[in-house]
DNA sequence: AGAACGGATCATGGTACGAT
DNA sequence: ATCGTACCATGATCCGTTCT
């Protein structure tokens, strides 16, 4: 609600250390960033523990986040090495991660205000969550897709790990890109997805519940609106069509889809 | 035979801004 | 005022291979 990174924050992140880690930069070396990005981003999340406040550290960590992926091509952590063939001139590649730190600090600070309220995040398992005193519940969980897997962690893990420096993370050393372990959810594959949804929507049936969804997923939309059907007296559903531009080449057939938003009431 | 995994992949169109 | 250029967001996929 308060707290910005001001400049002694911002002095503290960027200090340099003697005797800081180095983990970052072992691990990735060659695979993603230049070696001094590598070293940049060992040096800020050594220094985090310099900042009191949570929030600072949190703002901090969020900022490095961001930078980490405008300066990724593709933002996918997938690809690894020479990406050079990427380079389509766009200023994001161009600046190091300390420069996008520095611009990344300033579009999170703008984002701080107070409304009065006190707010909460946790990082959880849905099914271990209280859903009691919750007006609406906003529900976007990942899609299975009609023939192929759907795993953010493959995409994503760099960020993962980066936001809690590795800990309590087992490497897989033999992916060429030094995945983390898959987490495991009912909601990605077709044999437990719906059983989840219905567990879900029972856990939250005294709330409005809100769930986005897509076309390209599994289940369908009727069935999806039929289970909400058994917690909820009204559900209504909106649809709005979507393009993926990742795949603009003919072959990609699943990049036009309709987007849901599917209420229950 | 279908599911899951690991890794690689586009080009279109909107916007901002300087040049004319 | 208009035109041209550079920048950059998009990213719940695709494909080949391995596993069950």
């Amino acid at each position: 609600n308060k707290y910005r990174l001001d400049g002694p924050a911002v002095k503290k992140l960027l200090a340099p250390r003697n005797n800081g880690p180095h983990f970052i930069e072992k691990t990735f070396d060659g695979i993603f960033y230049t070696p001094d990005d590598l070293r940049f981003l060992d040096r800020v999340c050594g220094n985090l523990e310099t900042l009191e406040r949570p929030a600072q550290r949190a703002l901090a960590q969020a900022a490095l986040i961001r930078s980490c992926l405008k300066k990724q091509p593709r933002g996918v952590f997938t690809v690894s090495g020479d990406l050079s063939h990427y380079d389509d001139g766009r200023r994001d590649l161009r600046l190091t991660i300390e420069e996008h730190f520095i611009e990344q600090v300033e579009v999170f600070n703008c984002v701080v205000f107070d409304n009065g309220h006190r707010h909460t995040v946790k990082r959880a398992d849905v099914f271990s969550l209280k859903p009691n005193g919750v007006d609406l519940v906003y529900l976007d969980p990942p899609y299975v897709p009609r023939s192929d897997d759907n795993c953010y962690i493959k995409r994503y893990h760099f960020l993962e790990g980066l936001s809690c420096y590795w800990k309590g993370q087992r490497i897989m050393e033999e992916t060429r890109v030094k995945k983390i372990e898959k987490p495991y959810t009912p909601f990605s594959y077709r044999k437990s997805a719906i059983k989840a949804f219905d567990k879900l929507f029972q856990i939250y049936r005294e709330s409005i519940i809100v769930l986005s969804y897509s076309s390209n997923g599994f289940p369908d939309r009727e069935e999806l609106e039929s289970l909400l059907r058994r917690y909820k007296g009204s559900v209504t559903a909106f649809e709005k069509p979507h393009r993926y531009h990742f795949g603009t080449h003919g072959s990609v057939e699943r990049a036009e889809v309709s987007e849901y938003l599917i209420v229950g009431r």
